[in-house]
DNA sequence: CTAGGTGCAAAATGTTTGCACACGA
DNA sequence: TCGTGTGCAAACATTTTGCACCTAG
């Protein structure tokens, strides 16, 4: 993997959020300051992030994709009225755990997201 | 809500596998007893059986959405080789009222989806 | 009769890819 | 120079929608 200013300014972006941006929300950002880059390179290279677990792809039901700059094992909470995407500090390296006792199969990590309404949105 | 023979008909297979299709198998399924299904009535149907607690939604990160004619509380297993969507016994009912101790949010519920490799793909 | 459901085809959405050019080592 | 990365536009897969017709209640 090659030095390339478009993935570290990307990495830059998803490593000073917590507000675990989609592919066009990161594109729009970039946009900011090179208008030349284009949506088909972010995505090859949150892919490339992803792939080489530099960064967290997120799937919440609801929207497109979400990228989350942290790796550290954390999980989700998805409001379903604004959509927006929250860390929860729960420790469930356990879970993982459990299931291999359960079951004969090789387990590699797991997606916990959690659904509900955010404190600006409930009532 | 009335009554469709293709809405019933779709929740007839959801609930007789624990295959979790998409909704391109179920239409697949479908059109073996009524060749003028549509593609767009499964989608409709799906995304109705869904908004009403019916049947439940599986996003694995992989393709494109599971759906899943169980709705009691369980989690799953995707494999990372095959794709195919298994289901697993472990009761994480506790939690929905952890996260609820941590913070201010109204919980509703969670996804819990675990990677892997499955007894067949494994070495 | 009326509200809701359907089939069909077109559109919208999100994501991937082929290609020619540009850049990093 | 060589291999990797990029911009662009076209392609793709999945899902949604508008519309005229059909069906349940």
């Amino acid at each position: 993997m090659n030095y390339s200013k478009q993935r570290e300014s990307m990495l830059r972006i998803l490593r000073s959020t917590k507000s675990h941006p989609t592919a066009n929300e990161i594109y729009m950002e970039m946009r900011k300051t090179d208008s030349k880059i284009s949506l088909g390179t972010v995505y090859r290279n949150l892919n490339l992030l992803c792939d080489n677990g530099i960064i967290l792809r997120i799937d919440t039901n609801h929207d497109s994709v979400h990228y989350d700059g942290c790796v550290e094992p954390h999980c989700h909470f998805v409001c379903s009225d604004c959509k927006r995407v929250f860390d929860l500090e729960l420790d469930t390296s356990d879970l993982d755990d459990k299931v291999r006792e359960e079951t004969d199969f090789t387990v590699s990590g797991h997606s916990l997201v959690f659904y509900g309404k955010c404190n600006n949105c409930k009532d």
